[in-house]
RNA sequence: GGGGACGUGGUGUAGCGGUUAACAUGCCACCCUGUCAAGGUGGAGAUCGCGGGUUCAAAUCCCGUCGUUCCCGCCA
């Protein structure tokens, strides 16, 4: 009977438990000491040989692992990471209940949301023609919810966005999500850390926080600094303003950019200039410049024009390389030097554009340079705040004000006035709180004035009509005594993901979805049935022609 | 919508102009077995994602296409 039995079988064996007897313990095993000695062993269900092994820790395909995901999910790294979710989540519902929070459902059909993210959409078939929309959070309910007066309230709640995929980035998502009445900034942020550090005390031990408490970046500072409002804190590689002095170099672009209030911006790469197989020695030439083109190329993806360098050499009296460098006066070198902490055997990366693109550059050479440099400890959380948003991005294609958060965000109160004078300038009252280069959630202090509410409307290109359609009923809230409020809402998968420490939230999600949208496990989606179609007055369109660009 | 990477027995990889397409593991058979991802012997299993082209010759080069994935756009 014995014999018969392979792995992934479905055994119940009779028998005694019992010591092993001496000599034959295996300290490697978690069942090392003890022994079943069997009278009875009957196979409840056998298994076919599965598409691929179980119980070791290969780099199996990843579509592979979604088609088989029940047998995926057998193994040991994934039952860990749903374990690790169940347990962050239980912590977090406990927490809440502990602080005189209530968990309240809210609907899954509801209604279209005009800005934000596209929606998922869902036909009526009591409404023929009409349509429900799959939220994208459950923020305007939660705020009704706080005119209603619950006090507290608190939901894990799935989310949808009907937009492209990324390793960060699945069409439903969950969300912690929390709002308060009678609140300011400080006090949901001061509830929020103390969150933060106790979860993380409870449920990932072993990972060290690397700012407690919590480090706070304004916007402005992250951006300048890291060239994101989600950098990753477990490593400098801070970018540095250099227009003043680069400015004033002879290399032409520098001069024209300085010029035209275009900054220019350095990011020193620590040791990038010295072999790794050998630190006695600078790389070779064709290995800077290989070295260069690649990171070019990175920046490239993100509009940068190009990526001058200057490689400093080991000893102090050596020349630096780079095509830049003989624009630069001695003086104008060692005041670079002295301003960013240049190092014999660094690499100082120069980037000038519009301020967006040397931003978007920045980011990208500072993910890229701490892999390459092996900067970022795994086991480290870095959590930081990112507060003083502003209000409203300006969108060049529409010509109008688009709110950074959403639009029921209350701005700083002293930057309210700015609102008629320049928008651009306000600031949000929202805050961020990110780790290890990820946003992990968002909140803010909510309008709860309806003129002010009304304000806003027009700023961001919407008539009041148009407003009153889609958000009717939040305006009439509004008119029946709407404590001050403010929530938060944190983003589960990422913050699993991260304590988990892989780098994608797939690996945290019993059963995601490919990157384009499908469940290659039971085949969603799928076509509906004509009858289905039929009952919802649904008609469709013809679909386009896949491939017809065909060459020969 | 755009760009990059990848696609070779069941699985993970090697091969990157001419090889009977290699290795590991799994699978099948037999043997052995109280140190456990057991061991031994033997065996089956890949027209190299698909289509086209270049070439005397293509897994290998080129084009297209499909799929997965990363990035830009999009998304907070």
């Amino acid at each position: 009977m014995c014999h018969q039995a392979r792995m992934e079988y479905v055994l119940q064996v009779h028998g005694v438990v019992r010591r092993r007897p001496e000599g034959t313990d295996n300290p490697e095993m978690s069942t090392g000491t003890i022994d079943v000695v069997a009278d009875r062993v009957e196979i409840l269900n056998a298994s076919k040989v599965p598409p691929f092994l179980i119980n070791r820790d290969e780099n199996i395909d990843e579509l592979r692992r979604m088609q088989y995901r029940y047998l995926d999910l057998r193994r040991p790294n994934m039952q860990q990471n749903m374990i690790l979710r169940h347990r962050t989540v239980k912590f977090l519902r406990d927490f809440l209940d502990g602080q005189g929070f209530i968990e309240i459902e809210t609907p899954i059909l509801f209604k279209t949301t005009p800005e934000g993210a596209r929606d998922f959409l869902v036909p009526s078939r009591l409404q023929p023609g009409k349509f429900y929309a799959l939220p994208q959070s459950p923020q305007q309910l939660k705020q009704l919810l706080m005119v209603a007066g619950y006090e507290k309230y608190f939901q894990v709640a799935r989310c949808f966005r009907d937009e492209d995929l990324r390793g960060d980035r699945q069409p439903e998502f969950t969300q912690l999500d929390m709002e308060l009445s009678f609140v300011e900034r400080e006090d949901v942020m001061r509830l929020m850390e103390a969150m933060v550090l106790a979860l993380c005390e409870n449920v990932v031990p072993h990972m060290p926080l690397k700012y407690k408490p919590l480090r706070r970046l304004t916007y402005t500072e992250a951006m300048e600094a890291y060239g994101s409002d989600k950098p990753d804190l477990r490593y400098d590689l801070e970018a540095v303003d250099v227009t003043d002095i680069a400015g004033r170099s002879a290399f032409p672009i520098f001069q024209q950019n300085a010029e035209a209030g275009k900054p220019i911006k350095v990011v020193r790469a620590p040791g990038l200039h010295v072999r790794r197989d050998d630190p006695a020695q600078i790389l070779s030439g064709e290995g800077l410049k290989r070295q260069m083109k690649e990171l070019e190329d990175l920046v490239r993806t993100v509009g940068a024009k190009g990526l001058a360098y200057m490689a400093l050499p080991l000893d102090e009296t050596g020349e630096v390389k780079g095509p830049i460098g003989k624009y630069f006066t001695v003086e104008q070198k060692l005041a670079l030097f002295e301003r960013t902490g240049a190092q014999p055997g660094d690499i100082l990366m120069f980037l000038s554009d519009k301020r967006e693109t040397v931003w978007a550059a920045v980011d990208k050479l500072r993910r890229s340079l701490a892999e390459t440099l092996n900067l970022a400890d795994p086991n480290q959380l870095a959590f930081a705040w990112i507060i003083d948003f502003p209000m409203f991005y300006w969108d060049e294609e529409n010509q109008r004000w688009d709110p950074s958060q959403h639009m029921f965000t209350m701005p700083m109160p002293e930057d309210i006035p700015l609102l008629d004078t320049d928008p651009g300038k306000a600031r949000g009252s929202q805050y961020d709180l990110i780790c290890n280069g990820y946003e992990i959630g968002g909140g803010s202090i909510r309008i709860h004035d309806r003129s002010l509410q009304e304000k806003m409307f027009p700023l961001i290109g919407q008539s009041m009509e148009h407003a009153r359609e889609q958000f009717g009923h939040m305006l009439e809230a509004f008119e029946y005594g709407v404590p001050p409020h403010g929530g938060m809402a944190w983003g589960v998968d990422r913050l699993v993901m991260l304590f988990a420490q892989v780098d994608n939230i797939r690996e945290v999600t019993a059963f995601p979805k490919t990157q384009s949208g499908l469940d290659v496990m039971a085949h969603a989606p799928s076509a509906a049935e004509p009858g289905q179609l039929e009952e919802l007055y649904i008609r469709l369109a013809p679909l386009p022609e896949k491939g017809e660009t065909a060459a020969p």
